[in-house]
RNA sequence: GGACUCAUAGCUCAGUUGGUUAGAGCACCUGCUUCACACGCAGGGGGUCACUGGUUCGAGUCCAGUUGAGUCCACCA
């Protein structure tokens, strides 16, 4: 067996072991038949994308779900894969042949640009996953998906033909969030509303009648102009009516009368009124743009006004927006208006004004309402998505994210999935050429003579033209835990193993994409799946049921609401995951979210390179509390980095102190391990193994990983190295308990690897293979894998085993874990404190040959005198004994009675004075607190037994402590 | 406007159903290269648990309110 080098170095460990699992197809998603599976999926990142910390710390969670599910036997598959990212991707594109051709993509045309989209995720493509490999992550990455790959395409076409064909899919002329720069159209969620600074204008438009009006001493005046304002004063060539609130009394005798337009063609234009202005607002006055806005083309509409577009797609101002305007970019447009209009004397006033606006999230620029033809869903299964997730089927964790869920399904609206981009899936609809596309009504949508709708297209190519819009990316993504199962593909899905990997156990993301991709995977996982023929899809009766559905309004189409004729099996089958587990979001130390711009994000391979991939993997998700954001802090990877180097030294150690025996089993360790001779620090260890390994068991069914981590840490540095390696240092000299005492570490160390592993795959895989773990058969109380009992190669074949388990093997070897051990260990714990305390007071703290005298009841020297030859060795000195009489040395008062240190030189009694006294103020404070508790009659007769009891016992070890205390500083 | 989260040591965080003297890591101070580990060992200092009130024998923990930080949804010119 090679021997353990001095300190652990990651890199090369981890190169080896991850070609090995490779080559041994450790990774590969198989199940047996009646074999419990464990899915995930993973959130494909971009296809273009590099690895960042959010990456980081979402894969260690699924690669530790993954491998923990491994050992406990479970048939384990983890589907990875990229998403082709539409407008990130092609806008990457774009910017890269800008500068290296100086070229557009309309130079190329929409055939050369693919190509070269390709090329670069051909070239890029496989970046980010190699990422994950050297994170350690275990997918299976002959499942390896990408959504724009011939399979998943299909699907993605077909679950547009079938939403299509069930009446969820329309087309509309509406308005719609409208990027300029990326010159698409957005859906609503791709859209952020933020803060702006900017001006309001304060505008005469004059009357083209004058009227009057009276003041507040009820005057009558003369009325000549009405005052409004606006932000946009760029689009008032557009504007095409006034509007005001119907009850509002200082308008309403204006209302039918016209004013002039303050900008652009000197036009009249009516004022109206319409509910949506509100009069307390501003002005109380509205112009009204319909091209423009949202709220003013619904005025529009209304009012049957006429629609002036006065912006170009890539928000420069046209001709409509007057000559002064006309090719100008929209925030030029605004102030040259602002100008304009302050010359003609319109502009009163421009007061600094912050409003919130919508900007694309992708390009970083507002948006624009604008009017175009798009595509749009009504949402499938809405209901039902609210249903599985109300009823438990689907458990979010943590559990508030339910809330803000369903909150988000009650208001619904349709989805714009067409954007008119080159990178995606082209739309599958076709026109007839010579249509004019503009025309078409709802009807002429279902008419094929006029669109076909189909995933071959139409057999007669040459009449027809193919829709240029893509689909949106959600719109492939939302099909992702299915779609890489081999759906709609019944072969592909048998081959994929669809009936035993699907439904998938386990999400894990980030809560920012639940509306993006959580909701919507989970009402095309209802809608796409299960049913009869496997195929998901409506049922006959539910189709009657929304027979013409189809709305012309995405505000009210989800009024119709259709209740599920699902079964709760048959949901249970259909959704895509039984739990989502929503990690946080990685922060900087200021709080801010970690992003390329800001430069705050470090490279994790750099951090994998200085820490190891275990010590980055373990360092974060001892720093990732339960849907809590995550403050990243480089030191608590460095913490994750020397733990590692911890327990390599640990196993070192232990292959230093004694040859190894046969560790291939729990049975051949527990076979060398001698119940009688269990020692209190025997027993105490194992019950803290014990309860470490139901923590972490319930760190993996509650999502706790910090509190996992936090205990594997604690456990093994401070109550295995810190106590149990030390005290067995002088077993492990004894040839009488030799071998049990290294068998009872060989034991702890195993069952320690194994619920390290999930965390740290490497640096565990290594030190299994160094201390002969590897070898034997599965486990005692492992029922056999998925290729039955044979023997196991590496830590990962190895069954884990429970808390229980473990305890009832240790059981059948005829070692029963003593729980009252723990409390006498902690007394030595504290005796051994108390004396290393003592020395570095008496600054002999290094020295080595200092004598101790204890002062104590017989039963206190019986219990000390056990331990004695281990209490030398820890606390450094070389002896312990008995004393009967008084002494003047330092003393300190332990759990067994005083404890004298005789260094050899003489007491100086002022210092001692001073030290005991400190101590005495200390002890008496307390002891005043714990009686007047006691003292408190509602206290003694309320209290349960058990806290009564144990405030009586303090009270009576904090006083002897206190009487020794005054004796020993009386003495001096 | 609506929903939610958080506030504990200088920093980053634990603190299970309320119950001894509130913990860890990092940082800081002291001592130590003691034959696993200086990526370490031993010891130490450091907290009115944001604030106010309530429930209770007992509150960091439960309830209400206040303040501050942040997130999501909606959004008016």
């Amino acid at each position: 067996m090679a021997e353990i080098t001095k300190s652990y170095e990651a890199k090369d460990v981890e190169t080896k072991w991850y070609a090995a699992w490779q080559e041994a197809k450790c990774f590969a998603g198989r199940a047996a038949p009646g074999q419990e599976t464990y899915t995930i999926v993973i959130p494909p990142p971009n296809v273009t994308g590099i690895l960042h910390m959010g990456h980081v710390l979402n894969n260690t969670l699924q690669d530790a779900l993954i491998r923990r599910a491994r050992l406990e036997g479970k048939a384990a598959c983890w589907i990875p894969g990229t998403d082709h990212a539409g407008i990130a991707t092609q806008t990457m594109v774009e910017k890269h042949l800008k500068k290296s051709e100086g070229k557009g993509r309309r130079d190329l045309g929409r055939e050369e640009f693919l190509k070269r989209v390709w090329s670069w995720r051909d070239e890029k493509g496989d970046m980010i996953l190699q990422q994950l490999r050297e994170l350690g992550c275990s997918c299976d990455w002959d499942r390896t998906h990408f959504t724009m790959d011939p399979g998943y395409s299909k699907a993605v076409l077909t679950s547009f033909v079938k939403l299509f064909d069930g009446g969820h899919i329309y087309r509309g002329k509406r308005m719609v969030n409208w990027c300029p720069v990326s010159l698409t159209a957005l859906s609503d969620e791709e859209v952020e509303m933020r803060p702006t600074k900017g001006f309001i204008y304060r505008l005469r438009y004059e009357l083209v009648e004058p009227a009057t009006t009276t003041d507040a001493e009820g005057n009558v005046i003369p009325l000549t102009h009405l005052i409004l304002e606006t932000t946009r004063p760029e689009t008032i060539a557009a504007d095409v009516a006034v509007a005001v609130h119907p009850d509002d009394p200082r308008y309403q005798h204006l209302v039918g009368k016209r004013v002039w337009r303050p900008l652009g063609e000197r036009v009249q234009i009516p004022i109206i009124a319409d509910i949506a202005v509100d009069p307390a607002f501003a002005a109380g006055a509205l112009k009204v743009t319909p091209a423009h806005d949202k709220v003013d083309y619904e005025i529009g509409q209304r009012h049957s006004l006429p629609i002036i577009d006065a912006l170009n797609a890539d928000g420069t101002l046209n001709e409509f927006a007057g000559p002064e305007l006309a090719g100008m970019d929209r925030f030029a447009g605004r102030k040259k208006a602002a100008e304009i209009l302050e010359a003609s004397g319109a502009l009163i006033e421009a007061k600094p004004y912050e409003n919130n606006v919508g900007y694309s999230q992708r390009a970083g620029v507002p948006i624009e309402p604008r009017l175009t033809q798009q595509w749009w869903l009504k949402y499938p299964r809405v209901e039902e998505a609210k249903q599985v997730v109300r009823d438990g089927l689907i458990q979010m964790h943590p559990e508030r994210w339910t809330k803000v869920y369903l909150n988000w399904l009650d208001n619904i609206q349709d989805w714009c999935i067409s954007r008119q981009l080159w990178w995606g899936h082209r739309i599958p609809v076709w026109y007839a050429k010579g249509i004019d596309r503009e025309q078409l009504t709802e009807a002429d949508l279902r008419d094929p003579t006029k669109i076909h709708v189909s995933l071959e297209g139409p057999v007669d190519p040459e009449n027809w033209t193919q829709e240029d819009d893509v689909l949106d990316t959600w719109a492939s993504s939302w099909l992702w835990p299915f779609a890489t199962l081999g759906w709609p593909n019944a072969e592909e899905q048998a081959k994929a193993g669809f009936s035993q990997f699907y439904p998938t156990t386990t999400l894990a993301t980030g809560a920012d994409i639940i509306f993006f991709w959580v909701a919507r995977m989970i009402m095309a996982g209802l809608e796409f799946t299960g049913g009869d023929d496997g195929q998901g899809g409506m049922t006959n009766d539910e189709c009657r049921m929304t027979n013409g559905a189809t709305t012309a309004d995405p505000k009210h189409s989800a009024l119709g609401i259709r209740h599920s004729s699902l079964s709760r099996e048959e949901l249970a089958r259909r959704i895509p995951f039984k739990h989502v587990y929503f990690n946080g979001i990685v922060r900087d130390k200021q709080g801010r979210k970690m992003s390329k711009t800001l430069g705050n994000s470090p490279d994790p391979l750099d951090l994998i390179a200085k820490y190891g991939a275990d010590g980055l993997r373990f360092g974060i998700l001892q720093i990732a509390p339960l849907g809590q954001d995550v403050k990243f802090d480089e030191d608590r990877i460095e913490g994750g980095k020397n733990f590692c180097n911890k327990l390599w030294n640990a196993c070192r150690f232990r292959q230093m102190s004694g040859p190894m025996s046969d560790n291939t089993s729990l049975a051949a360790i527990l076979a060398r391990v001698d119940a009688s001779k269990l020692d209190d620090d025997d027993h105490a260890l194992l019950a803290a193994l014990i309860d470490t390994m139901r923590t972490v068991e319930r760190g993996f069914t509650e999502f706790e990983f910090a509190g996992a981590t936090q205990r594997l840490y604690s456990f093994f540095w401070n109550d295995f190295c810190d106590w149990y390696v030390e005290v067995a240092k002088a077993r492990v000299q004894d040839p009488s308990v030799k071998d049990h005492a290294l068998a009872v570490q060989d034991l702890v160390i195993r069952e320690f690897l194994l619920m390290f592993e999930p965390f740290a795959p490497f640096i565990t895989e290594e030190l299994w293979s160094l201390l002969g773990y590897v070898g034997g058969t599965t486990s005692v109380s492992s029922s056999g894998g998925p290729d039955g009992a044979g023997p196991s190669l590496f830590l990962q074949d190895t069954r884990i085993e429970t808390a229980d388990g473990l305890v009832a093997a240790l059981a059948a070897s005829g070692a029963h874990v003593d729980a009252a051990a723990s409390g006498r260990v902690d007394k030595l714990k504290q005796f051994a404190t108390l004396a290393r305390q003592l020395k570095a007071d008496q600054l002999v703290a290094q020295k080595r040959d200092v004598k101790f005298l204890a002062l104590g009841h017989h039963a206190d020297w019986l219990a000390l005198e056990k331990a004695v030859s281990k209490l030398t060795r820890l606390v450094g000195a070389v002896d312990i004994s008995r004393t009967t009489e008084e002494l003047a040395l330092p003393a300190t008062v332990t759990p067994f009675g005083t404890l004298y240190l005789d260094t050899g030189i003489k007491v100086d009694p002022a210092a001692e004075r001073t030290r005991l006294t400190k101590e005495l103020d200390a002890i008496t404070k307390h002891i005043a607190g714990t009686e007047s508790r006691l003292g408190n009659v509602a206290f003694t007769s309320k209290a349960p037994p058990a806290v009564l009891d144990g405030a009586k016992k303090q009270l009576a070890d904090q006083q002897a402590k206190r009487d020794e205390l005054t004796r020993l500083l009386k003495a001096l």
